[in-house]
DNA sequence: GCGCCACTTTGATCAGGATCAAACCGGATT
DNA sequence: AATCCGGTTTGATCCTGATCAAAGTGGCGC
């Protein structure tokens, strides 16, 4: 019996909101959080549920607060793409349009932050800190897209699981505010078939290509989603990536 | 002898410039205009040169003017993937950040208007509106980037090069403001290598998928340059994507 | 315990695109 | 005209990852 904890208590006020200094309001003074405040709302999803549909309108935006969050493109005969990880504090929607662009899916249980789309918009106008942030936060989105271009584009199976991988350790790795280093160990809360549509691959390549990965010793499966890593740059050096560049930061 | 014309004579100030109602600046009022163009210097670059390094230190941001540049990745063996085509009115570079994370190349012949980093990011600070502008244009790169993961992914070859040429034809229709039509005609900027590049294809593979579209009679060819494009419909079923979804807009 | 179901692993075969190689084309230089 | 050269086309073969298929695993409800 798996009971499920209802974050949504510890949740709702700002002031004690986990994502306070990293989201879209983290730049906010306390009149302008108030005014935040008024518009907002929770919304709770299981995983697995979606949470907007490619082409429906949307009358909200809405910040990541606990739990992942899938954005991907299907075509019509079935393929689909992933196009983004939306985790704790990543922004969902976009001021000035109201059809969303890509279908949004909750990976794991998911609470998400919602502000009224229209009283969001004005407040935008006429305060600055929150268009400030949120051009922040795209621009590091559209660097993180633009380096996913090339794990798609050019990277083998292997390279690409290992990359996946190595993202996932680092984002952890921040999350529990160290770096990363030799034996971390973290949960991978995505399916093999999540994780094919994340790297443009099929499902069964995933699996093998971990096998393979588990076979070198680079990686130690404890259960089947916590990853184990013995060394980070044995994991790096999978990932075709200079061993040094990227993310000094 | 090709004379190069020189394009800056024409495009000095603000007031005359091609790109004045899409740019970054196109909010401005008269009063941000003259301190922009207080900061502002032109800069030239021929087809091919590097205008960036990555990791190099940026002492400007700028907007494309005229002409084509690349923004790319390359891997350490070689492997390179382009991450976005810079077309006119684009921005480069980033407030608040000052090392460039992708290589960035002049494609075509190329004019970009500088602006003083610091000066800049002072200037954004003060007036609200240079920053919505780019919030704006940074949101419209980023949904672009995630179309371009789908094509990345999951389409076939023949699938890409039908999607870059329709990506091509659009962007054309909507430089000369007209909706795209059958019997249109573009010039096709790209080498091969390049196409490839952008579509994490080898040249090759390229070569002979633009040959079989040809012999299919979705485009063809006038030099090797320019592209003829006798059924708008017959292309777009090529792409993969849904005949009318997406780009109703 | 038993079976069910979602997810995963492993195997065999196939095919799309990469790789290696050579010829071709058109414009510029001499 | 002869050569050179960057870019392009075409051909032959190889290999990575897709596809099709079957068996394995573990959690859960009955």
């Amino acid at each position: 019996m798996k009971a499920k904890m209802d974050l949504s208590v510890d949740t709702k006020e700002c002031w004690n909101c986990p994502i306070k200094h990293q989201a879209v309001c983290s730049r906010c003074e306390p009149d302008e959080l108030k005014r935040l405040e008024e518009i907002k709302y929770y919304r709770n999803y299981e995983a697995g549920q979606p949470v907007i549909w490619a082409g429906d309108h949307m009358e909200f935006v809405a910040s990541v607060v606990t739990g992942i969050a899938s954005l991907s493109q299907t075509m019509e005969d079935g393929r689909t793409q992933m196009v983004g990880l939306l985790l704790p504090s990543d922004f969902i929607g976009r001021p000035g349009r109201d059809s969303a662009p890509f279908d949004v899916v909750a990976v794991s249980d998911l609470t998400i932050c919602c502000f009224r789309k229209n009283p969001f918009e004005e407040l935008m106008t006429t305060t600055p800190h929150i268009g400030m942030r949120l051009l922040e936060m795209t621009l590091d989105e559209l660097d993180s897209a633009r380096e996913w271009m090339l794990v798609l584009g050019r990277k083998t199976a292997r390279e690409k699981i290992a990359s996946l991988l190595a993202i996932v350790a680092r984002r952890d790795a921040a999350l529990k505010k160290h770096s990363p280093k030799d034996g971390m160990n973290f949960d991978l809360p995505l399916t093999r078939e999540a994780m094919a549509d994340y790297l443009g691959l099929t499902l069964e390549t995933v699996s093998r290509q971990i096998s393979a990965l588990k076979k070198a010793g680079i990686i130690e499966l404890d259960g089947k989603r916590r990853v184990v890593v013995p060394s980070l740059e044995r994991l790096i050096n999978e990932t075709g990536d200079d061993v040094d560049g990227g993310y000094i930061s």
